[in-house]
RNA sequence: GGGCCGGUAGCUCAGUCGGUUAGAGCAGGGGACUCAUAAUCCCUUGGUCGCGGGUUCAAGUCCUGCCCGGCCUACCA
């Protein structure tokens, strides 16, 4: 059983955990978060309870993106690479997060493996090579990945989208489909251009992924589900693995001047991380990854569930490595219930996060809403405010900080008083607060361990140490009770040890005995002396959440140096319509530009291309103008809208009465009529200057 | 359109195999205490278990139809 203490060498279970790499273009946030604590929750619980269990992770380094930035940079990759890998290592120590190995994908242990997986691949007959017309960027001298490439969407003719779908019909296509395409690069004209790819037929393992997938122990049942419906029903596509030159990656030995796609050597890396931990700590890597002994855990977000749940097994199964004994896929971050957001300032970065709250929060507030399903977690700081005030500190930490004053005094007693069996009967939850952390429903867990905690504080309230400590003769008593008090305390620490390291030191530190072991939960500690007692967690602020927040929305505004013009905006209208002749600022001041406020709009029934509009200048100053914008306004929507006009035209007679301005407008006609307004704010009447 | 998950107190959620009067925390109200970080303790208000039908001696729980929300995905399960 999971509670009982593990024997160091009978029941020990031996066990490699991962999660996802962190690729290696961006910094860590609060939304990554959500799957490292989870996993480094799972793995300090597989240690305290005695199993042999090592945390393994790197940074993912290869690709485009990585390329591309390190390009803008005017910088090597390896620069780069090597600078995010500081800060994200930084980071995840800041939450307390400890990895066993935190290694990279631009490794030598890497390169020697995807070798391995290549010649595997080859030797099962997998591999197969096709031309793939892809659209390449001659300025940057470099193929687009679909996101690379924006233009007008064939179906509904909306400009300035992605090369792989259209965010306004949601029509899929490929980017050599986009209407007048460019490079987000450069700016330039993508040129089709033919490569030799390198794929891996997945369909000759479908047959062992079927059942590897459905067999109902590696994956959730929902992910099964989704696999079996999504992709096992039809043959499995080939896997495109190869990327063309220039890429930063591995080049691929029998197909030189082609790279593995950074998605192959990416899971490889798992392997290669817990190489160069073999290497420095005289383990071997085939009893980590070729042995039955181990289980294999992965832990990733539900967006690279097809990688992990599909082609990895396909690849270990073919290299003979250990297959995954579990994938466990969590969902995504939202804050307040809406995605993050860059502008609303809930897009906090780690290294925000740290300058303004406590980490322990953070794993506390995850814990207790992590179950073992894919739902998205939602970060309310309210509720986080609510959980670790009331929940951490007002019960938990606060039965140490009201009896150890006294304790420090008396010291422990030496056999455990009678507690009204409060300690037992929390020995005995610990079966099943074990097996919650087990199936990883740490909400589960954290529940049962509040419950404890709820039962704890009436002890101390009715025993009343704070009476006892007035007479001489109640010493004993009195040192009975802190016994108890204290007992509680620690036991409830042990429980959340996984989750709160920091607070588990600090009770280690306090009674003398770091938490090291699970078992430390079943037997009190007694006869020993407690040292003085030290403030462990402060409440939260909520004034800190607020400057987090405001930090973020700073960090996010404006980005002076935009990369190389993401807009895409195209040369066309100015190339339809050259500059004008140079002008003076006499010239200009000439014409009178006003804010003004349209006030009436009708159709004027025979003509074809005008409305009829009143303009308010602010006052009773009006203006009858006709304007030439049917084609593309109904007069309803202007009503009321502020355009700007030539105020000081000279009126003219036209057929179907005076025009006594003018409505500016963008646009070559036609649908393309764009009337000029000014931000708001600006009244009728106010000069354009 | 399809798939998956969910809908239980103001909020966040438990609720086992169908089995007494549906629970907890937080918030609200009242009181107590002072050892503790205004922490804690006691009492208390609050529910048509999304809606309808069915199975059953018995339904929050099982079946079914519908409504709502989230995620995924698109003529494909």
């Amino acid at each position: 059983m999971i509670a009982q203490t593990p024997t160091q060498n009978s029941n020990q279970r031996r066990i490699l955990v991962t999660a996802a790499l962190p690729y290696a273009n961006g910094p860590i946030h609060i939304g990554h978060l959500v799957e490292y604590i989870q996993t480094d929750i799972w793995v300090r619980f597989q240690k305290l309870v005695g199993n042999r269990c090592i945390f393994i992770c790197a940074d993912d380094t290869h690709g485009t993106a990585i390329m591309i930035r390190a390009r803008k940079e005017g910088r090597s990759e390896e620069a780069l690479i090597a600078e995010t890998q500081v800060h994200h290592q930084r980071d995840f120590a800041g939450f307390d997060i400890q990895f066993d190995n935190y290694g990279s994908t631009n490794s030598p242990e890497n390169l020697e493996l995807c070798h391995q997986f290549w010649a595997s691949l080859r030797a099962a007959g997998l591999v197969a090579e096709r031309d793939v017309s892809q659209l390449f960027d001659p300025e940057a001298n470099t193929f687009l990945a679909d996101r690379f490439v924006k233009g007008t969407c064939p179906t509904c003719k909306a400009i300035n989208q992605y090369g792989d779908n259209c965010d306004k019909c949601n029509a899929t296509y490929s980017p050599t489909d986009l209407i007048d395409p460019k490079s987000t690069l450069s700016g330039a004209t993508p040129e089709l251009r033919s490569s030799k790819h390198l794929f891996v037929e997945l369909e000759k393992l479908h047959e062992f992924l079927e059942s590897w997938t459905q067999c109902g122990k590696h994956l959730q049942t929902e992910v099964a589900n989704y696999l079996k419906g999504h992709f096992l029903g039809d043959p499995l596509r080939d896997w495109d693995v190869s990327r063309p030159a220039p890429y930063f990656g591995f080049e691929i030995p029998d197909a030189p001047g082609n790279y593995w796609y950074v998605w192959f050597d990416a899971p490889i890396g798992y392997i290669a991380s817990t190489w160069a931990w073999c290497k420095a700590n005289g383990e071997k890597l085939d009893d980590w990854w070729r042995s039955d002994a181990t289980e294999v855990h992965h832990f990733i977000g539900k967006d690279i569930t097809y990688f992990h749940t599909l082609f990895w097994p396909g690849m270990l199964k073919t290299a003979g490595f250990s297959l995954p004994t579990k994938v466990h896929i969590h969902g995504f971050l939202t804050v307040g219930g809406e995605k993050m957001s860059k502008s609303k300032g809930t897009f906090v970065k780690a290294e925000t996060y740290l300058k303004h709250l406590n980490p322990t929060y953070l794993r506390y507030y995850f814990a207790s809403k992590l179950g073992s399903k894919l739902d998205d977690l939602d970060l309310n700081l309210d509720e986080l405010i609510s959980k670790v005030n009331s929940d951490l500190v007002g019960k938990v930490v606060n039965l140490a900080s009201r009896t150890a004053k006294f304790a420090n005094k008396t010291g422990l007693s030496s056999t455990y008083p009678d507690d009204g069996g409060l300690f037992e009967a929390a020995a005995k939850a610990g079966t099943a607060i074990a097996e919650a952390y087990e199936e990883c429903d740490f909400a589960k867990a954290m529940r049962l361990i509040m419950e404890l905690a709820d039962r704890a504080n009436p002890y101390i309230e009715n025993a009343q140490p704070w009476v006892l400590a007035k007479s001489p003769d109640s010493q004993q008593a009195l040192r009975d009770v802190c016994t108890v008090g204290l007992n509680l305390f620690r036991q409830l620490i042990v429980y959340l040890s996984p989750v709160l390291p920091k607070l588990a030191e600090q009770c280690g530190a306090l009674l003398g005995e770091p938490i090291t072991s699970w078992s430390q939960s079943q037997s009190p500690l007694l006869g020993t002396q407690v040292n003085p007692f030290e403030h462990m967690l402060a409440r939260v602020n909520p004034e800190d959440i607020q400057a987090m927040i405001e930090e973020s929305k700073q960090e996010n505004t404006p980005e002076p140096t935009a990369p190389a013009d993401p807009w895409n905006d195209t040369a066309d209208a100015l190339n339809a319509e050259p500059l004008a002749d140079e002008c003076t600022i006499e010239d200009f001041v000439k014409v009178d530009l006003r804010v003004a406020r349209i006030v009436a709009a009708e159709q004027v029934p025979e003509a074809r291309k005008l409305l009829r509009l009143t303009l308010s200048l602010g006052g009773d100053v009006r203006k009858n103008v006709f304007a030439g914008i049917k084609s593309a306004y109904e007069p309803e929507q202007l009503i009321g809208r502020l355009v700007v006009c030539v105020a000081n035209l000279k009126p003219r007679q036209m057929k179907f009465g005076l025009s006594e301005g003018m409505v500016t407008a963008a646009g070559s006609g036609g649908d393309e009529i764009y009337l000029l307004s000014p931000d708001s704010g600006a009244k009728p009447g106010m000069r354009v200057h």
